[in-house]
DNA sequence: CTAATATAGTTCAATATTAAACTATTTTGA
DNA sequence: TCAAAATAGTTTAATATTGAACTATATTAG
């Protein structure tokens, strides 16, 4: 298991230098990863939920919101409700840089996926997915 | 892979958020990272080669062996053959410490490696294996 | 109802990291 | 040989992240 945590952190690494690399102006590594989120799983998308989602601290995450909306890449509306609690959405100069950013990066993974087979691919995300759903369960 | 990517990326925030709370002063996650590979890797020891093994940057790391040196877990010596070479050993000191924050960590993880069978584990590994060869291989 | 507690988000200072320029040494190749 | 290129490591400025304190709103319990 320890391997396997290296091995992890080794990948992430090294995807994340790749991906950095790859990034269109003014686009940062944190920013990009929130409008994934934000494409992905549209509806957590409440800054507290999102900082959840990346395991980031609260400051870093309401840095990182204050740079995307500078740029005009998401907005933030105010829960209709709930006075705390505020809502993260995507806008169009949002997507169309983050459609940039994926076509700029994609030809540095396509290959990647060729690696491993159907199987093997499956097996090793149905693994991931155990050891992640543990650690969620684990920071009860 | 897209779906491994992000898996690897959640679990690799997930412990390393987990192991910096654990960890005794003034020990960091970078130089606790460090430590560790000097003690499974001793004769990667350079501080190029443990930059390389990392993926940080070469600045990231003369300021994580600084405060390694500062703190007296490594002493740094130069190569006798190589002027622009150094070489990093791990002290007493160091390996101290380090057992130490194996030790603290070591309760938050042991749980984690029951989640997986020994197959399970081996597969993972292997695939995880592959994936990480690919990257080192890509970066040319 | 209201005081205590919890939750959402921000701010601030300290530290970590990146990216790029820089120094010093070694290697290469004409 | 020696100039050009490569390599090892440091420095610096800008940016990112943490950790903790803080404000504001909502929930809970007596």
């Amino acid at each position: 298991m320890y391997q396997v945590l290296t091995e992890i952190g080794i990948i992430h690494q090294l995807t994340e230098t790749i991906l950095r690399a790859s990034l269109p102006k003014p686009l940062t590594l944190a920013q990009f990863k929130v409008l994934t989120h934000l494409i992905r799983v549209p509806e957590v998308n409440t800054p507290t939920r999102i900082t959840n989602a990346f395991q980031v601290t609260k400051g870093a995450m309401t840095h990182t919101l204050g740079l995307l909306l500078k740029n005009g890449f998401i907005k933030i509306v105010a829960d209709e409700i709930d006075g705390r609690t505020k809502h993260v959405h995507i806008t169009k100069t949002g997507q169309d840089i983050l459609m940039q950013a994926v076509a700029a990066m994609a030809p540095n993974f396509i290959e990647l996926g060729s690696q491993l087979n159907a199987t093997e691919l499956e097996t090793l995300t149905k693994s991931l997915g155990k050891i992640r759903a543990f650690l969620d369960k684990a920071r009860e």
